[in-house]
Order: C-alpha cells, then structure tokens, then sequence
DNA sequence: TCTATAATGATAACCAATATCATTAAGGAG
DNA sequence: CTCCTTAATGATATTGGTTATCATTATAGA
C-alpha cells in the first residue's frame, strides 16, 4: 500500500533517484511537490503556472522526463496532443478514471478487488497472446457529468 | 450489431455524411477504406504511407478531422504526442486496446463476453455514483511490444 | 579546496497539426 | 448541357507543444 502523506511520497522519491544515482534537486523537488498537491494530471504548461513560473520551462520539461524515466510520473496523453503528468501508482496507488466526454473533467475511481483481479488477469492473457511485456492497464469509464448532462 | 463488411460499413458511412450534406469524395473514401483495412488505430503519417502518397497530407488531415467530427471517427491519443484514428463502434463494433507505452503501436482486442459484462456492470455503477451519464468505457492493456522489449 | 560530472537555463530546432488561399470539382437550377 | 453557387482540394505557411544544443553553474566526492 502507498504512501499517502505528501512527506511520505517526497521520501520515496528521493530515495528512487538515489537508486538511480540521480540528483533530487531544487527544480525536481518543485515539480514533484506541485504534482503532489494536484488533485488530478497537469501539463507542463499547468504546473509552470501552478509553479509561478518559478522553474523555466525548458527545465520543467527535462525534469518531467527524468522523473518519468525514472518511474516516478506516469504520462498520460490527451486531447489537444499535449502530455498530462501525474504520480505513478506505486506512489499514489492504483486507480482509473471516470472522464466527462464533453468538459473533459476527470474524477479517481476505483474496482472492486473481484473486477480488478478479472481485469488484471485478461490483460495478463491478452499481453501474452499478443507478445506484449505486461506494464499495466487503465480503464476509462466514459459520461457525462451532471453540469454537461 | 455493426455490419462486418467493409463494403457495408462504407455504405453506412455514405448515409452519415450525406445525412450531413457532406460529399463522400473519392479523397474521404480512400481515408475510410484504408482505415476499415487497418487493424488498429492509425496516424495521418501511417495511413499516407499505408496508401503510398496517393493523398497530400494537408487533404488527408483534412478529411480525418470531417470524418471524426461527423462521428465516422474516433481519435485517439497515445504516445509520440501523435493522435491515431479508427473507426467508430457504432461501425466496427466495441473492442479494447493493446498499447504499446513506448512505441505507440495500437491493436484492436476482445474481452470475454463474462468479464465485458462485469465491466459493463461496474462502469454503470460508477457512473451512477459519480452522478455521471454513462457513454460507454475504453479498456487499454499496456506493455512493451517485441520491438520494444 | 580542487576536480570531475551532473544539472541548469537561454535559445534554436523539430514536427504533427492547422490555417490560408487560389484553384478545382461537384450538384442543382434552368 | 451550361451556368452558377458552393464545397473540396492541394500547395504552402504558420502554430504550438516539445526536444536538442551548449555554454554556464551547481553538486558530490577525493
């Protein structure tokens, strides 16, 4: 089970870079804190405000791909072809999301362990059968929401 | 249930655009049939090489954004910021995705009728509880291809 | 402190996708 | 069929998110 306190994720972090013989520096500490107390996936454009423009953007883009390559973020494309960043699950545990088809609003759910298990174990299948390394899967439960119904 | 045929899935996408007042020119068409040909969903840059240049890329990024916003299409976005596009469900039916999360390669894939319906059970009482309108739900197995491992 | 190496930040380059616009094609009226 | 109005095409320029370059700065270790 995850960390759920934001000092918890930041120490699990750190220590995931230092595997890596990377540096949690100044600027990766920013980027991680901002995405930390997002309630939900941010671009770079998103976090460089949220940020106030504290951190350039040509160095906020390098560290979301350090902290990406590294395992720490999960990059998650949507409409508009920009990419949206949040914490991997190891950090902030499993989940999927229920999406409004017409404001694009995102909402965390979850599965039950029953559903869950089937899923996890057809993707298992469905990996092997098509020579696919398993990495992961995602459902997207798709509405409309009650200010777009 | 959706016609099989690619001749009768032209055929329905003919109806749509006339309903629509939109020609079905011989430029929208070789977009459709490269499409229905396809197994998977497909860039603007794969299908001008799937069709050997035979379109201009202005005309046939064109004819996607026609095709998908009369609803013939479904975009979607996947990795190398690019957006990959097949037809709609309500033509070829409802199936899931096997992606590949570091080159991007899309195939189509089936779930088992038994655990569709749990999924289908489960969306509908998430969406329920999220006072959403449910639309439907998209599935996508993630792993590394063979070319990737 | 010194040194080797990693990280930064300003800038230029990249590329999928879109906008522009003159030309061409398609469908309807007479 | 011909005219005429409008839609569609295709070559080209432009946009905007993202990545690469490279000189400078900061960091960790000896």
């Amino acid at each position: 089970m995850p960390m759920t306190t934001a000092s918890g994720i930041e120490q699990l972090v750190r220590a995931r870079l230092g595997e890596k013989g990377l540096r949690y520096t100044r600027g990766r500490q920013q980027v991680a804190a901002a995405l930390i107390r997002a309630d939900g996936p941010r671009s770079a454009v998103e976090l460089h405000r949220d940020m106030g423009a504290a951190l350039p953007l040509s160095s906020l883009y390098r560290s979301l791909a350090l902290l990406t390559g590294a395992g720490v973020l999960t990059p998650h494309h949507g409409a508009g072809r920009l990419t949206r960043f949040e914490m991997a699950e190891w950090l902030i545990g499993h989940h999927h999301h229920l999406v409004c088809v017409d404001c694009g609003a995102v909402d965390d759910i979850s599965l039950s362990a029953e559903v869950e298990a089937l899923i996890e174990e057809a993707a298992d299948r469905i990996a092997g059968a098509g020579g696919y390394a398993l990495t992961g899967h995602t459902l997207e439960v798709e509405g409309r929401c009650r200010g777009c119904a």
